[in-house]
This record gives structure tokens, C-alpha cells and sequence, in this order.
DNA sequence: TCCAATCATAGGTGTCTCCCCATCATTGGT
DNA sequence: ACCAATGATGGGGAGACACCTATGATTGGA
């Protein structure tokens, strides 16, 4: 008796926000694991993708408010994962970086996110994961 | 300079999550201009699917914990949306039945969602829009 | 040289969400 | 008649999240 009202299921806008909600907690759970958030993935993602940055880029490349930059950064730096500098150019500025630790600890995390996908995206095979990545893709950038 | 990292759009639990906490905030925001959340939509919803419940089964059933179906129910029922009684067998059981209004706004809600819904799958055709549907149909089950 | 804008930072707020507990009425079984 | 279990209810707590403000350092342009 634990069936989901079918008047919910019906509506994609439902199942992406159920999916989706268990997606963020299974990744924020096993991130917790290693003492690290979502937000923590996400700066060390863009840290190694477009290197080095000021903090106030991460901030707007992220859509995430600067105070809270600083917090994530602060509990990287604490973590050995990141490093911040003086931007010489322009001394108000603190230019975030990855140290090596960062480095292996983000292949860490992309090995355990590859592992919560696995259990969620069990039932499906490989195409059709394909497909629904695909997907997911195109409605991505219309998100504000 | 807004781009995301790439390292985690290649992550389909990244997308899940983000495109689903998109869905949930803007299905939350229309539900906020009617005053409601999403459990009582939720709440209405199961209650127009499977008939009046006691509110220990509401609980059962949406997987949420009894004292906090306390508090929907009683919103509901200050908007007229849904009634309580007595169970006359078992007088320690409140029973929990939708009203005509309750059924309206139930209708109202639908819409509003499928409306949402048309916001965040914009980009997809019928057919990929089916698609995406059904392959989150079938992620869904495997929740908890 | 001076001022407004920029940046990092510290600290706090309001909202949600989920969860736990104590209480009281009622029940069913002993 | 009595007791353990069940159900509704009120209350409150912990944690995540997004957001907002004030302060001090630094910059670039007037």
C-alpha cells in the first residue's frame, strides 16, 4: 500500500522532480561520505575544466551567490583540494586554483557520481540511458 | 561566461538532479500563487485517486511522516479543499475525504502543472517528449 | 588626489524538509 | 477491568539552501 497517486505519474513534471530529487540525494549522500557537498563537486568540476579562477567568475559561472563562494572555497582550502592567491594584476582579487589533492580527490567523485548513476539508472540499457541523457541535454539550457 | 562545467553535464545524475530541481521549484512557485505546496497537491491527489483515507494511510502511502500530514490536512481543510470525520468503526481514525473545492482546485493544479510542464520540456517534440516520459516511468519504482 | 565601484569576507536571516518526541483518546486482546 | 498498541495532534529541532547586509581592501577613472 505504498502506490503513488497515477493522476502524479502522469505528469513528466512530477517524475522529473521525484527522479531527480533521489538523484541529489543518493550523490549528495555519497559526497557526505567523503565530507564534501554538491557545491564543493561543482567548484572543483569548473576548477578543472576552465582552470584557475577569480572567485567572482565562480560565482557567476555557477549561479551561486560570491559569500557562498567563499565558504566552499574556504572548506577546500581546508581540505588540501584547492588553493587560493592574490591575483597580482588586481589585488582585490583571489584567484582559486586545484591542487594536485583536488585533482585526484574530483576523479574520486566522478567515479562515485558514475556509481549513483549506476543504481539509478539500472533498468535502463545502455541506448536507452543514451537517449535519456540526450534528452535531458537539450531541456538543460533553458533552465534559469 | 555562464557555461557549466562540462565534466559534470556529462554526468547524468547531474542533469537529473538539475533539471528536476528546476521542475520542482517552478512547479512550487505556480502552487505558491495558489497558496499551496507540493504535498498538498500530493495530498489531493491521492485523495482523488483513491477515495477518502484515513490520514495514518496518507502517510503510508506518500511516504511522509504522520505529523506532518497533520499539518497539510489542516491547510487543506482551512481552504475548503478537504474535509475530516471520524472513522464511526475505529474512533480513533480521522478520516480524510475531498471536497467539491478540493476537486476544482484539484483540476486548477493539474493544469497549472501541465503548463509548467510545457515550459521545461519546450524543446522536445511529442514523440521525445513520450520517450522521456516513459523512460522516467520506469527509473521511478526503483525509489526510496 | 579623491570617489564610486569592485571584490572577498564574515555574519545573519528566512524558508523548507525531514524527523523525533510527548500527549491524549481509543482500540483490541487478555 | 486492564494494558499494550494504534492513531491524531502539537511542538520543536537539525540541516540544507538561497539570499542579504556590512565592512575593509583595492582599483580605476574623474
Amino acid at each position: 500500500m505504498e502506490e503513488i497517486p497515477p493522476s502524479l505519474l502522469a505528469l513528466t513534471t512530477y517524475l522529473l522532480s521525484r527522479v531527480g530529487k533521489s538523484a541529489r540525494g543518493r550523490l549528495a549522500g555519497r559526497l557526505a561520505e567523503q565530507g564534501l557537498k554538491l557545491w564543493h563537486m561543482a567548484v572543483l568540476a569548473a576548477l578543472a575544466d576552465f582552470g584557475p579562477h577569480a572567485q567572482r567568475d565562480l560565482a557567476t559561472r555557477l549561479t551561486i551567490d560570491p559569500s557562498d563562494v567563499v565558504k566552499v572555497v574556504d572548506e577546500l582550502a581546508a581540505a588540501g583540494y584547492a588553493e587560493r592567491a592574490r591575483d597580482q594584476a588586481d589585488r582585490r582579487r583571489v584567484v582559486v586554483s586545484l591542487t594536485p589533492g583536488g585533482r585526484a580527490a574530483l576523479a574520486d567523485l566522478d567515479v562515485t557520481a558514475r556509481a549513483v548513476q549506476e543504481e539509478i539508472l539500472g533498468p535502463l540499457d545502455a541506448h536507452e540511458r543514451e537517449v535519456l541523457h540526450d534528452l535531458l541535454s537539450r531541456l538543460q539550457p533553458r533552465l534559469g
